[in-house]
DNA sequence: GTGGTCTAGACCACA
DNA sequence: GTGGTCTAGACCACG
């Protein structure tokens, strides 16, 4: 996978974020074993330490587990990955309405900027 | 002004985040005069340090002047201010786009949710 | 306070399960500030990293709580705090019930065995 | 027999603790053949290698006797068996008191909480 | 001075 | 080879 890391915030966090979008959109699938922790490390180009914690936050959520002498693996229950990403998807759009309702503009202005932002986006990748 | 703190990150970022947003919606006029470090900051609930901070952040900007020993007022460049808050829009659009690129979520979908999560804010502030 | 650290053990949990007890039973009052995690840490004879990391499972289990540039703190909730030394004392019973269930011993034998080795101590403390 | 694993630790330790509760409790008499190793892993559906540690450290502690080619059997040391049991129990008390005391309870308040879990898990179970 | 983060490097138990 | 832990030491943002 892809990672994209900005050094102005924590790293492990960010990990955190980026697998949990990853695994949550089926990047892995339900059981599947995770590469190991020296691996997903160096590939993302962090101290294994450092990805160790991101993974443990996966564990905490409830997303991964961990098998202690043979790797992990994404969990198995596919309910509980569809809602993680449903929350995840609840809390951007709601942090991106709060975001923008400070600057105090209408529904329907932001419904034409989001139509026209959306629409070049696909412009962008489609043609 | 309402001020949302959260103390796990960087208070005078989201000092800075929160008045520059403010400032460019017309909460202060072009030209009007900002209370003082110490008022804004016992209004916050904050350092007057991390105030002051914030506070030469849009001087940085170019959202608001020093005036020697007269305090400090907002830019009287009306155009500056539209272009600020075009720019935050426009920004806190992208990354939100960005972040929900990440599930694989198709355009329709996004705007059905999106039209969603809109009317339900609307109905429960307008109603 | 007094530190028990067993090497066999992760001495990260061995913290943590101290001062949850040491807290919850009154050795810290609620709201009352805590030694910096220096400090703390060399009193516990350990690397500061292995006492943050005590800290934070005490703050995910709501006992106490971090002021980002003003040390930690016990939550002012005293009912959590009960709540903790409730769990604690219940979960404690529990284990040890169930580890004696395994060796097959009659309620009444058990009863005399612990009110022999109650009093053995308390005279052991009291005389 | 029953096998209560928990992955988060050491396998043969909890495999070693269980077995001699077993034993020294009579769930297989003085002088009676185990079953072989591998019948013992596949039954607890852990590793044979695991389970051999957990066999070997019991014979280091006399519980068991390995005859080189006719497997292994429990100690005749009927004296033995029962010194074991007794020392299980007065650890696992004496642990518990341990582990009470430093939540500061008074004798008589551990005394009705005692009768009281150990008369619902009675109930639970005979009713 | 406070907590937070990160790295490098080492060691361990387990299977 | 796997995950887990620990240490030492450094750096940072904050107030």
């Amino acid at each position: 996978m892809e990672w994209k890391i900005d050094d102005r915030f924590p790293i492990w966090s960010q990990l955190t974020e980026q697998l949990e979008a990853y695994i949550s959109s089926g990047g892995f699938k339900p059981g599947e074993k995770l590469p190991s922790v020296r691996d997903f490390a160096s590939e993302a180009g962090v101290n294994p330490n450092t990805m160790q914690r991101a993974l443990s936050e996966l564990e905490g959520r409830g997303l991964i587990v961990t098998n202690r002498t043979a790797g992990r693996t994404v969990t198995e229950d596919a309910e509980r990955i569809k809602s993680v990403r449903q929350g995840i998807l609840r809390r951007r759009i709601e942090d991106f309405l709060d975001s923008i309702e400070e600057l105090g503009i209408k529904d329907n202005e932001l419904e034409s900027l989001l139509r026209k932002a959306i629409s070049e986006r696909s412009g962008g990748t489609v043609v």
